[in-house]
RNA sequence: GCCCGGUUGGCGGAAUUGGUAUACGCGUUCGACUUAAAAUCGAAUGGAGAAAUCCAUAUGAGUUCAAGUCUCAUACCGGGCACCA
């Protein structure tokens, strides 16, 4: 007998599952046996970022995850889309790029072709003729075509403001990309800037991501932090009259009740009224605090929580109260949210108390705190009977929020309103490596689309990509690239101008899950019929980007579904956020510790690649995090072995036929079909094992034999072909038989008092006979030491639950 | 601070609907094979106890015939958000 060697199989396998295409996805019209269109399932992992550095075994456990799944559906004869495609453009290759001189496109090149080797040997079931690049310019002359269409509708725009900047990347990031204060990319403190900047206008559909997050098949932690992202909420606006001048001030606030307890105004330091409201003795002060408040980074004005802030000199008019009302300037007021000025109500609001007993403001109780509160609470924020609140004196405050709105918006000074924490997504980028935004600008300013039979809009070829501090990308320094003829609507020439800043990586990735159902459409971004019988996304799998891709996704499909593109309006169905692998000590895999585990050294230290799928399946709930540990893989391969010995060792083949194994081969066939339906792989992976235990034992047949390739195909694809050849037989995913489930005798266990106590074998045709399982249950030996001698209160025999409780006094 | 998760043997974890806690794997121990070792195969393995039995799912209460699972409180660990008015 040939010993299990993987590397020898493997390689075989590979080989012909490359030479066969056998994973293309079958035609948008195939049919059944029987003639019905077939049913389709559609999965795919977050694409990667194909690093120099080659794949992790983090990456390892997503593909695998998802390869599970094509196998299981595919082996069950769904017609299954499963393909594969690389996220290329971003900073890493840019930096790689100034670093070595070796351009963008050939590193990218280099690392796709190490992905797709590597792939290759993990033995991924992947329908290879669909690989897709993101950087490709057969694929970002659709990106850049999505772009148009956004532009054409209004949602992308132009504006002018202060935005997130990195000083080492020299770009602008979204707010998305900014982790407490910090560049997601290299980690450097971020900065404000001001500049003119592209957004999507994500904030139209904040209500409609919001509502239908209850539509998607989503982990809750997702949903719930994309809901915290979005941060709805409702509240009105009112508008504060200046003292002396003709302006007013408008506020936002959830708690319009509280009005008459509002006893100043504070605005954004960067509020665009503040020039107005200072006079000669003010303006100084107000003007070098904001100056300060805008130098300051994030982090300081996070750091440093105490309150500051400068009196403007003006006074506005509480409409509520007819009472002069201080104006301040702080920044703890943020310009980005509400209208950037609030109305502080001391009294309840905890942030404002701070700042009226730092600065000596007046503070007015106007809910009326219950009795049964915290008492240690210095301001209350709940709920309660309204008091110093005029007519509104007594009405709980729930229900003033509405009577004071209404009350107001008869006075024309406020009215009902809702904001939210998300902003537009900022997508224009200072540097090389992303896709063009296709647009160019004429002498005066103004913004020209470049027309789509134009597209793509390609990369120049650059010497430096080194990005300046001037706010402008690599780009800019193509001068004859820039240079480009539009044409009016008169059809004559117009000079213009090329934009030069690249879109955000994220807009590249938000629509390739529809460009995979037809990726060489030179024609559409993506063909009607194919999106309609393939889309939408039926799992996805992945471990990161929770509020950024996932809630950009979903835009962009909401947003495609109104122009007709898309026939739903949810891009995924079934989410499936994988959890991290750690190293053996529990702590990130990192380069500079030196504990990262490579997974083609695993593989070609002999374990093989199936020990590596399998093992990573294994090692705990896919959406948990978990350690790698260096000898529980050991376990796995030993598992693999017995496997392959049970199949070609011929001194274990003759132990069959010794025992009747069709029970446990049923039973096997449900709880891997169960488990992978569920997603609990590691459950899956136990179950086989202890089938193959089992079959040690008792012996088996060959059909025990066939049901074990079969089910163990799905994580050691290699090792279950080659199995299945010899044997001589389909992949087709097996079947279980309920009649084969039942055992002619059950173990009948008895407690007393809730304690076990005893156990009574009883034969399958009296668990409907209540009566003599009592009886039989009484019966037995050591319970009756335990009952004998009392009072019996009640027996307790559960439906389907094999156990008797005998309770007694 | 607020919002989510989580806490089960020496370790990773299982227990799907409230019904036999600790499946499966690692580790450890013993045995077989071997001159020996590795590999492999077999057995044992929550704690206490000679045994009957008792005690164990972070801690404390509660509901129930029955709680790892449900309820309340506390502690600890992890994640997300964080001056969002």
């Amino acid at each position: 007998m040939d010993r299990y060697d993987p590397l020898k199989i493997e390689q075989k396998w590979q080989k012909i599952w490359a030479e066969t295409k056998a994973f293309k996805a079958g035609p948008i019209d195939a049919k059944t046996a029987s003639g019905d269109p077939k049913p389709k399932k559609y999965l795919a992992e977050m694409f990667p970022y194909p690093s120099g550095a080659g794949l992790h075994v983090g990456h390892v456990r997503n593909f695998t995850i998802v390869d599970v799944l094509t196998r299981f559906y595919t082996q069950q004869e769904l017609n299954v889309l499963r393909p594969f495609g690389y996220d290329t453009f971003g900073l890493p290759a840019e930096n790689y790029a100034i670093k070595t001189g070796i351009s963008p496109q050939e590193a990218t090149k280099t690392n796709i072709a190490n992905f797709r080797k590597q792939a290759q040997k993990l033995g991924y079931a992947i329908d290879w003729d669909r690989e897709i690049n993101t950087s490709d310019p057969e694929y970002y002359k659709w990106t850049q075509w999505c772009f148009l269409q956004l532009y054409k509708a209004g949602l992308a725009y132009q504006k002018e403001s202060y935005q997130w900047w990195c000083p080492v990347d020299k770009t602008v990031l979204a707010n998305e990309q900014v982790e407490n204060g910090h560049c997601w990319r290299c980690g450097h403190e971020v900065e404000k800037k001001k500049m003119k900047q592209w957004f999507f206008k994500i904030t139209a559909y904040a209500d409609e991501l919001l509502d239908s997050l209850d539509e998607c098949d989503w982990p809750e932690k997702i949903k719930t932090m994309q809901k915290n992202w979005i941060g709805r909420s409702e509240g009105a606006t009112v508008r504060f009259d200046v003292e002396g001048r003709p302006d007013s001030i408008e506020v936002f606030t959830t708690r319009p009740d509280t009005i008459f307890g509002a006893t100043f105004l504070v605005l954004a330091p960067e509020h665009p009224l503040l020039g107005d409201l200072v006079n000669d003795d003010t303006r100084e002060k107000v003007e070098s605090y904001c100056a300060d408040a805008l130098k300051k980074s994030e982090i300081e004005r996070q750091e440093n929580k105490e309150k500051t802030g400068v009196f403007t000199g003006s006074y506005a008019i509480n409409p509520a109260t007819g009472a002069k009302m201080p104006i301040w300037v702080s920044d703890y007021v943020l310009m980005g949210y509400g209208t950037g000025a609030i109305m502080a109500v001391p009294a309840h609001d905890e942030r404002d108390f701070e700042f009226a007993e730092k600065f000596e403001l007046p503070i007015i109780e106007v809910v009326e705190k219950p009795e049964n509160s915290d008492d240690a609470e210095r301001c209350y924020h709940g709920e309660g009977e309204l008091v110093n609140s005029g007519q509104f004196n007594g009405t709980r405050s729930e229900d003033a929020r509405e009577q004071i709105v209404a009350w107001l918006e008869e006075r024309g000074v406020g009215e009902k309103k809702v904001t939210y924490k998300m902003r537009d997504w900022l997508i224009s980028r200072q540097r090389y490596w992303g896709c063009p935004i296709p647009v160019a600008y004429d002498k005066d300013g103004n913004v020209h689309p470049i027309p789509e039979d134009q597209l793509p809009v390609m990369h120049p070829e650059v010497k430096d990509y080194q990005p300046d501090d001037t706010g402008r990308s690599p780009l800019a320094k193509a001068e004859e690239w820039l240079k480009v003829t539009l044409k009016d609507e008169n059809g004559n020439d117009i000079e213009c101008t090329r934009e030069t800043d690249t879109l955000d990586g994220y807009a590249c990735s938000s629509w390739y899950l529809w460009r995979y159902t037809s990726p060489h459409d030179t024609e559409a971004a993506w063909d009607p019929e194919a999106i309609k019988y393939w889309a939408p996304t039926d799992v996805y799998v992945g471990g990161d980007h929770a509020v950024a891709h996932l809630l950009y996704v979903r835009f962009w499909c909401k947003f495609f579904a109104d122009q007709g593109y898309l026939p739903f309006r949810e891009p995924i169905k079934k989410l499936l956020y994988n959890g991290y692998i750690n190293a053996p000590d529990g702590k990130k895999m990192s380069k500079s510790k030196g504990n990262v585990i490579d997974p083609l050294e695993v593989i070609e230290s002999g374990y093989g690649a199936d020990t590596l799928r399998t093992y990573e399946m294994f090692i705990g709930p896919y959406d948990q995090d978990a350690a790698w540990n260096t000898e529980a893989i050991g376990g796995v391969y030993r598992f693999l072995n017995r496997c392959w010995n049970l199949c070609f060792d011929d001194a274990l083949r003759e132990k069959a036929g010794t025992s009747s194994t069709i029970s446990i081969r049923h039973r096997v066939i449900k709880k891997v079909t169960d488990d992978i339906h569920r997603c609990s792989f590691n459950t899956a992976v136990a179950a086989l094992m202890e089938y193959v235990n089992e079959l040690y034992k008792v012996g088996h047949s060959r059909d025990d034999i066939i049901a074990l390739a079969k089910l163990l195909k799905p994580f050691a694809p290699h090792l279950a072909s080659e199995m299945l050849e010899k044997l001589g037989n389909d992949d087709i995913w097996p079947e279980w038989d309920e009649k084969y489930l039942v055992a002619d005798e059950v173990e009948l266990v008895v407690q007393v008092n809730g304690k076990l106590r005893g156990r009574v074998m009883v034969g399958v045709d009296l668990l409907e006979d209540e009566e003599k399982l009592k009886e039989l249950a009484m019966a037995e030996e050591n319970v009756q030491r335990f009952i004998a001698n009392k009072e019996i209160r009640k027996v307790i025999v559960p439906k389907g639950a094999k156990l008797v409780n005998i309770v007694v006094a």
